[in-house]
DNA sequence: TATTGTTATACTCTATAACTATA
DNA sequence: TATAGTTATAGAGTATAACAATA
């Protein structure tokens, strides 16, 4: 599996209307599919969608004020009440007031949101899905060079 | 175009959590960045999100079956009603009578739907996006690994 | 004045169930 | 009976605007 690691001198990139459009077409596709998978997945743990979702950004021991939340999931922040009030019905998080600003309220998982988010995790990734349709070398290759796009721009 | 066509499955291989891990993260970050860009370009079209998908899914010059659409578009029969109504209001595609079996309503773009619809993915490709993170070089082996597993798999 | 979280509201997206007209 | 499209309905997702408390 060659992973054509180019040592393209990068000055002047042509950039390829057709090459951009397959691509395009092609990780809209996988992506579509992760989609799929991912809310199949959640629907087992009776999570919907945006909750996962939020579930994910929420990383064991570590609080953010629901301010961050709304960042992170790139949404306006008057949807996180609703979303929140859901999470804490099932006892997957918890508002705690911010002492250094009375305004702000943070965020954090509780014991049982840190099993949810993991056991959630684990069956997306455990479960066959988009991504096994890819051989580890391929997925290797993949992961590589998704990491050098991302760090590169972002 | 070479189809890098591989020898080996993906099912014999030892699945390394660890890769998978950072390839769905890595994945569905690429395909959040991606789906926010295609809904800023189709907001500048007037276009919602499954709009756009929709007009995506009808290729010009051929018509097909509402059914069929609901299909590509993986949700169900019903709510297509309301968004094909909108397509027709918009004057960007038609229902037609499916002359061998007059259950069917067979769609199909009209002018405008096609300049629409070419217009909407040229802007996608055109404004600078997530995919611009990468250098062609990066890009075409990207193109070959995705070709690679939706040929192989899916 | 500006900001955080909330509420009220509206529109879109999506699924389920029942209906109709065909098959 | 089964299928294609429709309708009615409900819940979820999301944005905008206005509000109270705080900065």
């Amino acid at each position: 599996m060659t992973l054509t690691s180019t040592d393209d001198h990068a000055t002047a990139e042509p950039p390829d209307p057709d090459l951009l459009d397959e691509l395009a077409q092609l990780i809209l596709g996988l992506a579509a599919r992760m989609q799929v998978h991912r809310n199949a997945c959640a629907a087992e743990f009776d999570l919907t969608p945006a909750l996962a979702k939020a579930l994910r950004e929420l990383e064991p021991g570590k609080p953010i004020p629901m301010r961050e939340l709304a960042l992170r999931l790139n949404c306006d922040a008057s949807n996180l009440t609703g979303l929140v009030d859901r999470l804490e019905d099932r006892g997957a998080a918890e508002r705690r007031p911010d002492l250094s600003d009375r305004r702000v309220k943070t965020l954090v998982l509780t014991e049982e949101g840190v099993r949810l988010r993991h056991g959630f995790w684990k069956r997306l990734l455990t479960e066959a899905g988009p991504l096994s349709e890819f051989t580890p070398d391929q997925a290797r290759a993949l992961r590589d060079l998704l990491l050098a796009g991302t760090t590169t721009a972002r």
